[in-house]
DNA sequence: ATTTGCAATCGTAACGTTACGATTGCATCG
DNA sequence: CGATGCAATCGTAACGTTACGATTGCAAAT
């Protein structure tokens, strides 16, 4: 592998020439560059990125922390997006994208200050955010560069992107209720979950306005998988005065239900009249009148990256944060 | 940031035994590696990974490369398990892992060269193989680890993960025939693709043994997406003489065309029957009749990474491969 | 009393890079 | 003509780690 010392040779260069003159430093001559820009090119050299990462403490990679929702790999279908949106500008910007997944049995702040401690990462993108997260303070505290999908309750202001769950879960209620919907369930995640209390948050401004009590029974809490959803759907169902409208957390949430409403041969659109959120474009597919919200997370993993690029460039700079709005779009 | 360095300062010793210490090197007396270790808790240290990789060349990272089917991020959700199970497997490896994704415009053979020479990476593994993929050649002439997902038709050894997609697709087309299925569709992704060459050699198996003429006007190629599934699907559903079976390639093959009969008012399980191969376990909870081949991803993941390693620890040790049966579950 | 052997530890160099402070050569100025 | 300034380049040290070949101290053997 070259390196370069051995272009240095070959030129009778020293060095340090060499290396200025790659990265187009203004003490060298432009001839010299030429040459030692076509000699690197000859001999292939790419820059070892240990050496210069030991010395720079730059690592140039990016580590994105994506928790599993359960233990057997039934994670939310936002991520593939995600992820994909998050790799490819990372490598636009000239980062390598590292995935740390975690399981429901590690602890979150662990799992950051591991990252942080090995000094192996420049920037860290955190996800899932729990009320008062520890994580926030932490980061800050240690001053490494990150950003946050989700926003949390604390009044430290920090960089993050998150799409407006309480608008969103307002307008989702809202158009159950135009349908002509009262008994409205709700999927949530767990109640930690900040995205989760938005969105409860949000439903409870719509029933308020509406003069609708709210059912603490239609509220449905861990919502994480297609099981889960389709279970405590199927015994909402069961009631003696089950819900005409619900509210969906994702993809499986839904799929979940769908199944639940199959089963009993009720139609989503007549007999219980659905609305999710969507990243994967699925709900517009299936075979049922569902509304949905659509949040492109592609788009989100680009900002995430943007602004911990920024972050890592300027850690003085302004503090970016990013609020989408979610986009309706009615069933056809 | 504590370094061996400070260890050794603190307790009077030289950092090579400090070094040795920590890594229970028998040329320290047992009480020395005890202080020491005690000494590493203590202030928290942590190798500094870009040290280690400048000196031994080991970087204790894998990468992925996944390729996007299409520019605007809608892929194929299989990789979703199949992520979740390399980076748990390689986290408890002590590796991290790297995802580079690579859009339709990126040269394959150029992104595994990049990796292959910034030396940044531990080993590979490649996905989505084609006919006589010569990403193997090359890994293997430059002595880079690696494994892979999928088996292309070259006549050497290397270490692959790959799913019987002959018996598979052989299996589904029998299924259908069963229920009385003549006219099968089959769905495709690139003529290249080397799994898709796999089905494809799998479906005319049992069709020849049924002794139906295959009419190339239901084999569909390019179904990366719902919407060109269910195009492809509206298109054939509207000839003279229909399909009754379709063997759809992924969830989102599915998807597509079960947006296309819910179109027509035409009903999955009656008027044709379908089988899919499924990843998400998405396939099971769609209220609609489809028999699904599960494969296990997170599994092939988890099995990837830990041949990959093997590798790397023993690059002349004997070459892994595993092929995997589908497991059919016929609907409920 | 000198040598040998061994256990425990040490010092130095090296991996490839970059930052910093020299050093050189040459033209220009007083 | 000697001093000054500048452009171009250089040498060295350092980042944190590990490998290799010393070196030390001490007990046992000659």
């Amino acid at each position: 592998m070259a390196n370069l010392k051995q272009i240095a040779a070959e030129l009778s260069l020293s060095v340090t020439t060499v290396s200025r003159a790659l990265k187009d430093g203004p003490e060298v001559q432009p001839s010299t560059i030429a040459r030692v820009k076509e000699a690197a090119k000859r001999v292939g050299y790419l820059p070892n990125h240990h050496g210069r990462a030991l010395k720079t403490g730059r690592t140039q990679t990016l580590t994105a922390v994506l928790p599993m929702e359960t233990r057997d790999h039934l994670s939310d279908l936002l991520k593939l997006p995600l992820i994909e949106g998050m790799t490819l500008a990372a490598r636009q910007a000239g980062y390598s994208l590292s995935i740390y997944s975690t399981t429901p049995d590690d602890d979150p702040v662990e799992s950051v200050q591991r990252q942080l401690q090995a000094r192996s990462t420049d920037g860290l993108i955190i996800t899932r955010l729990v009320s008062g997260d520890p994580r926030v303070k932490l980061l800050l505290d240690k001053r490494m560069p990150f950003v946050a999908f989700g926003r949390t309750d604390l009044d430290i202001a920090y960089p993050y992107v998150d799409v407006d769950n309480e608008q969103i879960a307002y307008e989702a209620t809202r158009r159950l209720m135009d349908k002509g919907c009262r008994r409205i369930a709700l999927q949530l995640l767990v109640p930690e979950d900040q995205a989760s209390a938005m969105r409860l948050s949000g439903y409870g401004r719509a029933m308020a306005e509406a003069g609708i009590p709210i059912d603490q029974s239609l509220i449905g809490h861990g919502m994480f998988t297609m099981e889960s959803s389709a279970a405590w759907f199927d015994r909402l169902l069961a009631c003696s005065d089950p819900p005409t409208g619900l509210a969906c957390a994702n993809e499986l949430g839904l799929l979940g239900a769908l199944h639940a409403l199959g089963k009993r041969g009720l139609a989503p659109g007549s007999d219980v009249h659905i609305v999710t959120r969507d990243s994967t474009r699925l709900a517009r597919f299936l075979p049922a009148k569902i509304g949905v919200h659509s949040v492109d997370m592609a788009g989100v993993g680009r900002k995430l990256v943007e602004i911990l690029e920024n972050r890592i460039i300027n850690p003085l700079g302004p503090v970016e944060t990013i609020l989408l709005k979610g986009e309706f779009e009615p069933a056809e």
